[in-house]
DNA sequence: TCAATCACG
DNA sequence: ACGTACGTGATTGAG
C-alpha cells in the first residue's frame, strides 16, 4: 500500500477559512477567522486521510506570477487587493504551522499551483499518492492514478473529492484535457481571457469530441457558425489562455520526504497555540482525539480499506433471507453484488432475479430499485440497511452523503472492490451506531428504509404531461410578455434588461425617483423583491406591470418551457426524491421539482392542467387540513386548540375571536387574515419583526399582536420554551418518532446564527412529525390501494393517485381513511379529497 | 459561482 | 445593539 501526501494550497484554504468566519477574532479584537478556517480544514484531511506526508504550499506575494506575466501582462488584473486584516493574519497562521511542525514550500516566480503540481509529480516518481488541498481548480488538471484533488467550495464544509473516476464522470473529458477546456472558457477570477462567448458547457463539449485544442480548430468547418465566428476570432486568445492555465511541474525544489513526515501525537507547541488563539472548540477535538492521534495513530494508518475480490456469482453462497450488499455500476448496466465482506460478483442487471431475493444493502438504494424497474426485474424492495439515508437519520445536518465521506478514504463510484467493501464497513459502523440510538434505529427500519422502494417505484411510474398544451400556453405568453415589455419601457422612457435587479433598481430608484424610505437594501443596492414592490404599487403604474411581467416570465421559463424537454418517450415526467437533504426529514424533489409547481394564482393553476392521468384514468388527491397546526396543538397538548379543531371550528377564526375577545360571528375578514399570519408564524418561530414584516403592522402592534396570542395559547408558548430547552440541553430536538435535528448553533456566539439556528429548532419537531406521518400514511394507502390505483406524487402535505375511472369513489375513500387514522393522536385529523380529469381540476 | 427572485408546502 | 420568519429547488443576470 503506497503512502500518502497531503499538500495544502495555504493561502486558497485560509482565504476560504478569511470569508467564510469574518467576524471571528479574539478577546483582544485580533481577527482570526482565516486561521481558524485553515486550522479547521487541516484537522479535517488529517482526520480523513491520515497521511504520512503534510506540508504547505504558499503563493509568494508579488513576485510568483512573473512568468505568466511575461506572457500576458493583465494575468490576474482586477483583483482586489487583499482586505488590510489580512496580512496580520497570515502572521499568526506561519506561527500555527510551526506549531505543528509543518514545512512550507514557497518560491519566487511559481504560484503554489505550479509548486502543487512539481510536488505531485515528484511524489508519484516514489510511488506515494497526493491529495492537494484547495479552493482553486485550476489544479485538477494533475489528477492521475496517484494524484487526488480535495476542493474547498462555500463555506467550510463543503468539500468535493476528484480522483480520475470522479472528474471524468463530472465533466466527461479525462483530466489531463482540463487545460483545453480552460483555454477555451477562460477563468474570470484570474483574468485569463479563454473565447468570449464559451462558457463550460460548450467548452467541456468540444473538447469531449475533438480531445484538443489543436483538435477544436482542426474541425472548426464542422461547428455551428456562430461557435466558429468566435473561436476564430479568439483563437491567439485561446492559445495563450493554454499557456497561462498550464502548470510547471518543474519548480526549482525538491519534495523533502524526512521533514514533511507527519508526527505522531499532538505538539505541545500546537496546544499552545490553540489557546492562545482561542480556538475552543477545535482544542476540545483534539483533546478529545489525543489517544486516537497518539499512541494508536500508527495502528489507524494501516486499517484502511481491504478491497473486496470478485468472484464467480456461482461461488458465492447466498442465505435466504440473509441481507447481503449490493451496488450499481455507474453507467447503470452491471449490478456488484456482495453476500460477504471480502468477495463480490458483478452480474448483469438482467441476470439479477435470484441474487436479489432477499432485502438489500446499500448505499442509496432507491437508485439500484429504479434501475431494476427500468429493466423489469422483480424485487421484493426491501431495505435492510441504506447507508446514505442511515447517514443522515444519524445526523440530518449532513446532506447527500456519498460513500467516500462515509469510510474516509476516496472510493471512485466504478471502484467495484472497494465500492463493495466500503459499504460493508459502513453498514458496520451504523449497525454500531444505530445500536446506541434505538429511537432512530426505529425510524430508520419503520419509516425511510421502507419509504425507499415506494419511492422509487412512484419516481419510476411518473406523470403524464401535455406538451402541446404547454406549447401553445408558451406562445401566449411570449406575446404577452413583449406587450409587457413594450408598456413597460413606454413607462420607464427607456429600454432596459427588466430581469436585472441592478438595472430594474436603477430605473425605479432613480431614474423614476420613486421613494427608498422602508425598502430593504442588499448588498448590491436596493431591493426590488415583490415584497417591496407592494410599498410602491401606488405611486406608480409600473409597478403593476413589472409584477405582472415577473409572473409570466418566471411561469413560462421555470415551468412551461423547461418541463416538455424533461419527458421521456412515453410523454412522462420523472421527477427524484431525496430523503436525505431537508434536515427536517421532509422529502425534497428535484429535476425537475414537481413539490412547486403552481397553484396559488390562476395563471399558476392553469400550469396544473397540463399534468393528465393516462387515457381512462383520473387523478384523486388528498390534502390533509391544517396538519401542522393540527401537529402543533397536539405536540403542546394545548386543549382549547385541540377542542377548537375537534369541532371543526375554523381555526383561523377561532384564533382571531379569542385574539380580539369577540364572538366567533363578529369575525371579519381583515382579523381572520392576521390570526392566520400569527397562526403559521407560530410554526417558524414568530418574533416581532417578522410578523411585522409580513403583516404590515408596526414593529409595536406586532408585538403586541404576539402577546396576545401567547396569551390565549399558553401551551404552546411552553411547547416553544421547552422546544429550545431541549435544543440547548440536549444539543438536539425531534420528532414524536424520535427523529432527530441536531442544534449545534443555538449556542452560537453570533447573534444572526443563534437566533436563526432557535427558530429552526421550534419548528422541527412540528415540520419533522408532518414529514414522518406522510410518509407512514403513503406505505400504508400503498398496501390498501393493492393496486387500484398508483401513487404519483407526494407535496409534503398531500398525495395525488392516478386510477381507473371507475375505482376512483373507492380510491378516494381509501386515501381519506387510510390518512385520517393513520396515527391517532387525539386532534382530528382530516384529509380533504378530489378527483379530477387533470392536476387543475384538484 | 453567487445573489436575487420566486415557485411550492 | 444586533435585525430574521421554517423547509426546499430552478432560473436568471452578472462578475
Amino acid at each position: 500500500m503506497s503512502e500518502r501526501l497531503v499538500v495544502i494550497d495555504g493561502k486558497s484554504v485560509f482565504y476560504r477559512g478569511y470569508y467564510a468566519m469574518p467576524n471571528l477574532s479574539t478577546k483582544d479584537g485580533r481577527p482570526t477567522g482565516g486561521v481558524y478556517g485553515f486550522a479547521i480544514m487541516a484537522l479535517e484531511v488529517i482526520k480523513r486521510l491520515k497521511p504520512n506526508y503534510v506540508c504547505v504550499a504558499w503563493d509568494k506575494r508579488h513576485t510568483n506570477i512573473r512568468k505568466r506575466l511575461e506572457l500576458y501582462p493583465d494575468y490576474k488584473a482586477g483583483r482586489k487587493a487583499a482586505p488590510e486584516d489580512f496580512y496580520d493574519q497570515v502572521e499568526i497562521l506561519l506561527e500555527l504551522l510551526k506549531s505543528l511542525d509543518w514545512p512550507l514550500y514557497e518560491l519566487d516566480d511559481y504560484e503554489a499551483d505550479d509548486i502543487m503540481a512539481t510536488l505531485a509529480v515528484q511524489a508519484k516518481e516514489q510511488n506515494i499518492e497526493t491529495y492537494l488541498v484547495t479552493s482553486d481548480l485550476d489544479v485538477l488538471q494533475l489528477v492521475n492514478s496517484h494524484t487526488h484533488i480535495y476542493t474547498l467550495k462555500k463555506g467550510l464544509s463543503n468539500i468535493e473529492l476528484f480522483d480520475v473516476a470522479h472528474f471524468e464522470e463530472k465533466y466527461g473529458v479525462s483530466a489531463h484535457q482540463w487545460v483545453d477546456v480552460k483555454a477555451l472558457k477562460g477563468d474570470a477570477s484570474d483574468n485569463i481571457p479563454g473565447v468570449a462567448g464559451i462558457g463550460e458547457k460548450t467548452a467541456l463539449e468540444l473538447i469531449a469530441k475533438y480531445h484538443t485544442l489543436d483538435g477544436v480548430y482542426e474541425n472548426i468547418e464542422l461547428l455551428k457558425p456562430a461557435v466558429k465566428a468566435k473561436l476564430e476570432k479568439d483563437k491567439a486568445m485561446a492559445y495563450l489562455s493554454k499557456e497561462l492555465v498550464t502548470l510547471y511541474t518543474d519548480a526549482p525544489l525538491q519534495l523533502d520526504l524526512a521533514g514533511t513526515r507527519l508526527h505522531d501525537g499532538v505538539a505541545p507547541e500546537f496546544v499552545a497555540m490553540l489557546r492562545k488563539l482561542e480556538f475552543r472548540n477545535i482544542l476540545r477535538q483534539v483533546e478529545a482525539q489525543l489517544p486516537d492521534l497518539d499512541g494508536k495513530a500508527a495502528a489507524e494508518v494501516g486499517t484502511t480499506l481491504q478491497p473486496a475480490k470478485e468472484i464467480s456469482l456461482a461461488n458465492q453462497h447466498f442465505i435466504d433471507h440473509c441481507p447481503r450488499v449490493v451496488a450499481l455500476s455507474p453507467d447503470a448496466s452491471q449490478l456488484w453484488v456482495s453476500a460477504h465482506p471480502g468477495e463480490y460478483s458483478a452480474i448483469a442487471l438482467r441476470d439479477a432475479k435470484q441474487a436479489l431475493a432477499g432485502p438489500l444493502i446499500g448505499h442509496n438504494l432507491k437508485d439500484v430499485f429504479r434501475a431494476l424497474l427500468a429493466a423489469g426485474m422483480p424485487t421484493s424492495g426491501e431495505v435492510a440497511h441504506d447507508t446514505r439515508v442511515g447517514s443522515f437519520i444519524l445526523n440530518s445536518l449532513q446532506r447527500s452523503i456519498d460513500l467516500s465521506d462515509l469510510v474516509g478514504q476516496t472510493i471512485a463510484s466504478d471502484d467495484a472492490p472497494r465500492t463493495i467493501a466500503a459499504i460493508w464497513q459502513a453498514y458496520d459502523d451504523q449497525q454500531k451506531e444505530f445500536g446506541r440510538a434505538p429511537s432512530l434505529y426505529k425510524v430508520a427500519h419503520e419509516i425511510d428504509f421502507p419509504t425507499i422502494y415506494l419511492l422509487a417505484k412512484i419516481e419510476h411510474r411518473g406523470i403524464l404531461l401535455d406538451s402541446a398544451y404547454l406549447a401553445k400556453m408558451s406562445q401566449d405568453f411570449a406575446h404577452h410578455i413583449a406587450d409587457l415589455e413594450k408598456q413597460i419601457y413606454a413607462s420607464a422612457g427607456q429600454e432596459f434588461n427588466i430581469g436585472s435587479p441592478a438595472q430594474l433598481g436603477m430605473i425605479l430608484y432613480e431614474k423614476l425617483g420613486l421613494p427608498t424610505a422602508g425598502v430593504k437594501k442588499g448588498k448590491t443596492g436596493y431591493s426590488t423583491g415583490s415584497n417591496e414592490l407592494d410599498k410602491l404599487r401606488e405611486l406608480h403604474p409600473i409597478i403593476n406591470l413589472i409584477t405582472q411581467y415577473r409572473e409570466y416570465t418566471k411561469l413560462k421559463s421555470t415551468y412551461i418551457d423547461a418541463l416538455p424537454k424533461l419527458v421521456d418517450a412515453h410523454g412522462r415526467l420523472h421527477t427524484t426524491y431525496a430523503l436525505d437533504v431537508a434536515s427536517s426529514g421532509r422529502l425534497s424533489s428535484h429535476d425537475p421539482n414537481l413539490q412547486n409547481i403552481p397553484t396559488r394564482t390562476e395563471l399558476g393553476q392553469s400550469i396544473r392542467s397540463a399534468f393528465l392521468p393516462a387515457k381512462g384514468n383520473v387523478f384523486v388527491s388528498a390534502d390533509y387540513s391544517q396538519f401542522e397546526l393540527r401537529l402543533a396543538a397536539y405536540m403542546s397538548g394545548d386543549q382549547n386548540m385541540i377542542e377548537q379543531f375537534n369541532q371543526d371550528v375554523d381555526i383561523h377564526v377561532a384564533t382571531a375571536a379569542q385574539i380580539y375577545g369577540v364572538p366567533i360571528s363578529e369575525v371579519d375578514k381583515n382579523m381572520r387574515r392576521q390570526a392566520k399570519t400569527v397562526n403559521f408564524a407560530v410554526l417558524y418561530g414568530m418574533s416581532p419583526h417578522g410578523l411585522s414584516a409580513a403583516t404590515g403592522m408596526t414593529f409595536v402592534e406586532a408585538k403586541q399582536f404576539i402577546d396576545k396570542y401567547f396569551e390565549v395559547r399558553k401551551p404552546i408558548r411552553d411547547y416553544i420554551q421547552k422546544t429550545l430547552n431541549k435544543a440547548l440541553s440536549e444539543g438536539y430536538v425531534e420528532t414524536i418518532f424520535g427523529r432527530r435535528r441536531p442544534t449545534p448553533d443555538v449556542k452560537s456566539s453570533n447573534w444572526v446564527v443563534r437566533e436563526a439556528a432557535k427558530r429552526a429548532a421550534m419548528n422541527m419537531p412540528i415540520q419533522g412529525t408532518e414529514a414522518d406521518l406522510m410518509k407512514l400514511a403513503m406505505l400504508k394507502v400503498e398496501q390498501a390501494i393493492d393496486g387500484l390505483g398508483e401513487q404519483i406524487l407526494q407535496i409534503h402535505d398531500s398525495i395525488l393517485v392516478e386510477t381507473p375511472r371507475e375505482n376512483a369513489e373507492k380510491v378516494g375513500k381509501i386515501l381519506k381513511e387510510t390518512m385520517e387514522s393513520i396515527y391517532p393522536i387525539g386532534v382530528k385529523l382530516v384529509a380533504d379529497v378530489k378527483v379530477g380529469e387533470n392536476w387543475g381540476d384538484l
